[in-house]
DNA sequence: ATGTCTTTGTGAACGCGTGCACAAAGATGG
DNA sequence: CCATCTTTGTGCACGCGTTCACAAAGACAT
């Protein structure tokens, strides 16, 4: 996963697992896509192959939320939709701000994914004068300056902060302090926050990384395994040869 | 989170637990700022605190790549910034394409956090003829056509999609076929791949899904509390009434 | 050299998440 | 009305991850 809370606050609600929150979007999308397809039931086993997940998980899942199959028929797609719309606060408005117009900040803005799920922009925040009144995405920029104004006017609960790395902390203590309670951030930075508010972070760098760790464990087996030796006890690639390992640090600019 | 694997698979590898493997480069960042500021040391308190964990999570993850800390002193902050970056791999040049250069590919292409920890972008590839040629973050956009040559010809083995839902399935199958064995995918679609292939992907739609439910449930507990009454048994929120639930299923557009 | 003090490294307990496997439920056909 | 067949819902066991709490290790002062 590219994210994670941060130190785990009011994590399980009414019973139902974090983790199955986490999937309940899966769902949905996966419902939504057979609703256009104007499907009327769906078995847990073909609905958990359209997710990708496992079927058991599926129905598991489900059973927290209250038993909306019909045994040996499946369940009903557009019943379900509106179940796990309502469950995850889908059937409201949700205004949301983004703050740092930059490359990203133009992407979010411009993605279609938002505002198709109930999310709607209530408004564009940078902190470059320039930027302002600019429109991005139909939007019209406005300065940093507006951010308490804009985030009582508009009754905004969740913002996206896709700010430089050193600008984060802060905007994320004003939003804080205007009313925001839910942030989903973009910054590759650690987030200070009071409890009873939420943040998720999205960081493409490490994702990355990870993908990097397990890449190079499958060169480092497929080398052994080629050699025809026993896996190398620490799963070392000298392929590159840079000397013993445990030598220079190979430290990196930023 | 934002991530998830999909079906998991050799995750656990040489005895390094895919939970700490996915906190490492967060310390990892962490410490690279300390190097930065030419701290020498630090201990697992503080380095727990900055990175955002717990201190005992902390020992025990740098406990599975060896005993590199010193008691009652801490640990070496240079020499720690080598070992992580020796056991993710980022000691080595990783180069990677972007598939899908739209607002998103564009941004990503941008993003400083992937040249520095030594991944290298080695080629935008679009499937728009009119983008060709087009430089963005200073690379000349290729096209699809060119996809496998590309791969072949430059070694690369992660693949960033972040193309339009409905190509991801296809642009990761080539990708897979040519050779690459690692994906990070932004498009908002189950990735089927072969076994031995990872992928990790970023959903920013399902991210603020997420931060939706826990609003709401806040929302819900708060109201319940001004009410003084108990909770209500299901955490339905009947401010905006609409009638009792179970009824009109409210579908969403895509 | 010895004692004290700090901090690591880890054994052990606990809780969450996952997956198996099956009983219960309901549909469907005779 | 009964038998059969499909599919859900869940009890149970297992494994991973987290956290506590403490012994061992080393630095540092005397």
């Amino acid at each position: 996963m590219a994210t994670g809370r941060t130190h785990r606050p009011a994590t399980r609600s009414r019973g139902i697992p974090e983790a199955t929150v986490a999937r309940l979007p899966l769902y949905l999308r996966a419902l939504t896509a057979l609703s256009e397809r104007s499907v009327p039931t769906v078995s847990s086993e073909e609905l958990a192959a359209a997710a990708g997940v496992n079927s058991a998980k599926l129905r598991k899942d489900f059973s927290y939320l209250g038993s909306y199959g019909t045994r040996g028929v499946g369940y009903d797609v557009e019943y379900l939709v509106y179940q796990i719309s309502r469950e995850l606060g889908l059937t409201q408005d949700w205004p949301v701000v983004i703050v740092g117009i930059g490359n990203l900040g133009a992407a979010l803005a411009n993605y279609g994914g938002f505002a198709s799920r109930g999310f709607r922009v209530a408004a564009l925040i940078d902190a470059d004068p320039a930027m302002a009144g600019k429109p991005v995405a139909g939007i019209p920029v406005q300065h940093t300056d507006e951010l308490e104004k804009i985030i009582t006017d508009n009754g905004v609960s969740i913002g996206v902060i896709a700010t430089p790395a050193g600008a984060a902390q802060q905007v994320c203590d004003r939003l804080v302090a205007a009313g925001v309670t839910s942030i989903l951030n973009f910054a590759p930075t650690v987030l200070t926050v009071p409890d009873g508010v939420d943040v998720r972070k999205v960081d493409l760098s490490i994702e990355l990384q990870i993908l990097a760790f397990h890449e190079q464990r499958k060169a480092g087996e497929e080398a052994a395994a080629h050699e025809g030796a026993v896996p190398a006890p620490a799963g070392r690639d000298d392929s590159t040869d840079q000397g013993p390992d445990g030598d220079v640090p190979a430290v990196m600019p930023a």
